[in-house]
DNA sequence: ATGACGGTGTGGCACCGA
């Protein structure tokens, strides 16, 4: 089984990158995030003609989320559960392979604009009305990932200039006690299961040349509960899409698992 | 590095992302 989580930062302007990009590389599931589409402009009738089942949650202009598979999914969620969120940003679904099922969990995480603003409370508010429905999911689907654009970078190893960035919106010490505590609940990074090369990231600024001089951060993430880590093979960054004219700014993360 | 770039909306720019 092999999943992949990807930022497109409009899923329109994207579209033939993403077809182009999933024509080579035959995951069964990808999780796409900043499709920027209400249900009813979401482009099924492309998707569906290229062979991909679609669940999607989204609006216009901002945020926006989809869940591409194989095989049709069960068990469709949208949001947290009982957290009233007027932003489209987590569609869940449950895949069903020989192998067994797998709990897919498609999160994009609020960018948090600074410390001490509204939106970053909101984003606090969201990391734990999402740990609190992560660990009720755990307990029902122990195979459970749980992938997306985290707009966290988790160590100061994920950040190209972490003194530049200490303190900033990503870096900050309250989103990273957020994230590992959602971490404790059982989960693992799938990246750092493996040795990676230094300087990875998976999202570059579009300003000052920073994909060129690989000045980014690693703030997309794909993690995998206890029961699943045993069974990943493989974690990776694909860079190649970002070279692309008209790139998104991130760059999707690949996990491969003995399943 | 108070900037930069890119997407969206209905714009003549502002807002947002990260």
């Amino acid at each position: 089984m092999k999943l992949a989580t990807w930022n497109v930062n409009s899923l329109s302007v994207r579209l033939p990158q993403l077809l182009d990009w999933l024509a080579a590389n035959p995951v069964d599931a990808i999780a796409v995030q900043e499709t920027k589409l209400p249900d009813d402009k979401f482009p099924c009738g492309e998707l569906e003609a290229a062979g991909w089942h679609a669940a999607y949650h989204g609006q216009r202009t901002y945020n926006g989320v989809a869940l591409l598979t194989q095989q049709p999914i069960a068990e469709v969620f949208k949001n947290i559960p009982g957290f009233d969120d007027e932003q489209a940003r987590i569609v869940a679904g449950t895949l069903t392979g020989a192998a067994g099922k797998v709990r897919l969990i498609n999160a994009y995480f609020p960018n948090g604009q600074a410390p001490g603003t509204d939106k970053f409370a909101y984003k606090m508010r969201w990391m734990e009305a999402l740990r609190d429905w992560v660990r009720a999911e755990l307990s029902s689907h122990p195979r459970l990932v749980l992938m997306g654009d985290f707009n966290v970078a988790p160590e100061d190893r994920d950040v190209y200039d972490p003194v530049l960035w200490e303190g900033q919106i990503h870096c900050t010490d309250e989103e990273r006690t957020h994230l590992r505590a959602l971490i404790e609940l059982g989960l693992v990074d799938a990246f750092r299961l493996f040795d990676q090369p230094p300087r990875s990231w998976t999202w570059w600024d579009y300003r000052n040349l920073a994909f060129r001089r690989n000045q980014g951060l690693r703030i997309d993430h794909i993690l995998v509960s206890s029961a699943l880590k045993g069974a990943v093979t493989a974690c990776t960054i694909d860079k190649a899409p970002r070279k692309a004219e008209r790139p998104s700014d991130h760059a999707p993360v690949i996990a491969e698992f003995a399943l």
